[in-house]
DNA sequence: TCATTTGTAACTATTGTAGTTACAAATGAA
DNA sequence: TTCATTTGTAACTACAATAGTTACAAATGA
């Protein structure tokens, strides 16, 4: 199976930060909520900061916060930040000598191609918002 | 990365198979336009006949073959065949104690369902007739 | 000044997969 | 009937991606 999780831990993290506006959280803190290393975190915290996703101050009550509102973070955002290599693989050497080994690559990218749109397309139907309102209809109501 | 090839090589091979329609193929002769080895393509080839895309007969001139025309053997049905796990995993053990982690799961099974989803229906709209035919267009023509 | 926190390198352990070897069972041709 | 061919499958090795961990320099604010 595909071990990669980082793209559910990295919605995770988002949706934690969105539920908690008005504070920084330190990578072990989200690391409690997460159940995993700070370092794992502070990874994948990296590649959402490239995107714009996140800001963060280190020392004393540094930690993370959204840069934007979450009805503004799109999940496709945040699988561009994380899926570097495509879900759908090439094998790497097909004979070059054979009629359909020399061109299956090429039409092979058009078909993961437009797999890999769809699903893009898909995510971005989905805000950090969306997770944390249908986690709070999940969660039983408190006073 | 992911370093699954087994869907882009079930594709190959289908084609292949589409490719010669009057023959059977050894698994040696498939792997010799695949650049890999013969229990490769058999293992790949067992998951397809499990889907019953593909038959295959033992000993002396035994081989494969398609049970199908190829316009009718969609790419979705191979997908199922071959991918076995989900594309988008999940984070195995998140805080049962926090709210967020408590709910993150049944949250982002919710998406990941729909984004695989898509991804489907984008490949139920390719056969490998289409690919055959992509590489026939790329293949300049010979007599 | 110092405790806190990020940022990052380096390492280990685990897991999934490709590739390989080996061989029993099936099968058809001579 | 014999035998070369081929599937089907188990067992193994090698490799790559990832999670998790330790360690520590740099930044920062109390």
């Amino acid at each position: 199976m595909n071990t990669n999780q980082q793209f559910a831990v990295a919605i995770h993290i988002l949706t934690l930060l969105a539920a908690l506006p008005d504070q920084s959280l330190t990578s072990a803190q989200i690391a409690a909520s997460v159940n995993t290393n700070p370092v794992v975190i502070r990874r994948i915290l990296g590649q959402l900061r490239k995107q714009n996703l996140v800001e963060s101050r280190s020392g004393a009550s540094g930690g993370w916060k959204l840069t934007r509102a979450p009805s503004q973070i799109h999940l496709c955002s945040v699988y561009d930040a994380l899926i570097r290599a495509a879900l759908l693989g090439m094998h790497p050497h097909p004979n070059p000598g054979c009629p359909i080994g020399s061109h299956i690559h090429p039409a092979l990218e058009k078909v993961f191609e437009q797999a890999e749109q769809a699903m893009h397309n898909a995510l971005s139907g989905f805000t950090v918002q969306d997770v944390l309102l249908e986690i709070q209809t999940l969660e039983p109501a408190k006073e």
